[in-house]
DNA sequence: AAGCCAGTCAACCGCAGGGGT
DNA sequence: GACCCCTGCGGTTGACTGGCT
C-alpha cells in the first residue's frame, strides 16, 4: 500500500510550463498571494496543475525576487565554504546567498563546482611528491571527461579523509608524511598539521581536521585559481615538512 | 545535414518533519 | 499518543541545447 498521490495525475498537466500558465500563476500570486494552501491554489488560480508543481514553479522560477545563473566568484566561494561545512543542505546554503534558490545552487554545484573541485584536487595531488609517501589510493571516480589542457589527463581521486584514510591508508598504519598529506588534504589547520608531523596525536589530527576550516579555505582558493590553491596548500606543507616537494 | 554526446536546468518524486485535530 | 495533511527538502530524471564529428 503506497502513499496516496498528492493529486490526480490523470487530471493534471505535467512537464514544462507554458507562458500562459506562468502568467496565470504570476497574476494570481501578485493579486492574492498564497493565502490558502498550495494544494488548493491550482483550482483558485484556474490551473490544471498539481499544487506542488505550482509551488515549485513559483518559488524557483516566477518569484520576482530571485536571480538565475551567472554565479559570481564570491558566490562560488560561499557555496564551497558552506558545502564543506554543511554538506548538501542546499536550502541553508541558498539562504546565505542573496536572491538564490536552493534548486539553482544545487544545479550549479552538480554541474560546475563539483567538477571544478575534483579537477583542483586532482591537479594538487598530482604535484605533491613526498619522498616517503605511500601510493595514493586507487581513484574512485571515473576519469574526468574533458580535463583542461593545462592539467594532466589524470583520473580524479576523491580527497582522502582523515577518518577514512588514517586507518586504511596502508597496512602499516600511517607514516608521519602520510598523515601530513592526509590531514592537509582533508582540511586541517596548522595545529593539526603540527600534531601530524609529531606523529603521535591521531585523535587531535582527526578532530582538528574535521572541525576546522582548512578545507573550506582550500576550496575557496580552488574556485578561482588552481595555481592559487596550489600555493595555498604548499604554504602549509613546506614549513612543516621540507621533504615534501612539488613536481 | 544528420547524428551523437555532454552539459545544463526545469521539473518531478518520495521522504521527513511540523502542526493541527 | 496517533493520525492526517501540508510544506519543504534533496535526489533524480528528462527535455533541451550547443558543439563536435
Amino acid at each position: 500500500m503506497g502513499r496516496a498521490p498528492c493529486c490526480d495525475r490523470a487530471a493534471v498537466k505535467r512537464g514544462p510550463w507554458s507562458p500562459e500558465e506562468d502568467d496565470a500563476l504570476r497574476d494570481y500570486m501578485q493579486r492574492y498571494g498564497n493565502t490558502g494552501s498550495w494544494i488548493t491554489l491550482p483550482k483558485r488560480a484556474g490551473l490544471r496543475r498539481c499544487g506542488k508543481s505550482c509551488r515549485l514553479r513559483w518559488l524557483n522560477y516566477l518569484r520576482p525576487d530571485i536571480r538565475h545563473g551567472g554565479f559570481t566568484d564570491e558566490e562560488d566561494a560561499v557555496i564551497y565554504s558552506l558545502y564543506s561545512q554543511l554538506g548538501s543542505k542546499w536550502s541553508l546554503i541558498a539562504s546565505q546567498l542573496e536572491r538564490r534558490t536552493d534548486n539553482d545552487v544545487k544545479n550549479h554545484w552538480n554541474t560546475k563546482l563539483k567538477k571544478r573541485l575534483a579537477t583542483a584536487a586532482a591537479a594538487f595531488s598530482s604535484r605533491i611528491s613526498p619522498s616517503s609517501m605511500a601510493p595514493l589510493p586507487a581513484p574512485v571516480a571515473a576519469a574526468h571527461p574533458t580535463p583542461p589542457s593545462s592539467l594532466l589527463p589524470l583520473a580524479v581521486p576523491v580527497l582522502p579523509t582523515v577518518k577514512a584514510e588514517a586507518y586504511t591508508y596502508d597496512d602499516d598504519f600511517l607514516a608521519p608524511d602520510d598523515a601530513l598529506f592526509v590531514a592537509a588534504a582533508e582540511g586541517s589547520t596548522s595545529a593539526s598539521l603540527s600534531a601530524a608531523s609529531s606523529g603521535s596525536n591521531w585523535s587531535a589530527v582527526d578532530n582538528a581536521a574535521t572541525n576546522e576550516g582548512f578545507f573550506a579555505d582550500f576550496c575557496t582558493a580552488a574556485v578561482s585559481d588552481l595555481a592559487a590553491a596550489d600555493q595555498y596548500l604548499s604554504g602549509f606543507f613546506y614549513p612543516l615538512d621540507p621533504t615534501l616537494s612539488l613536481v
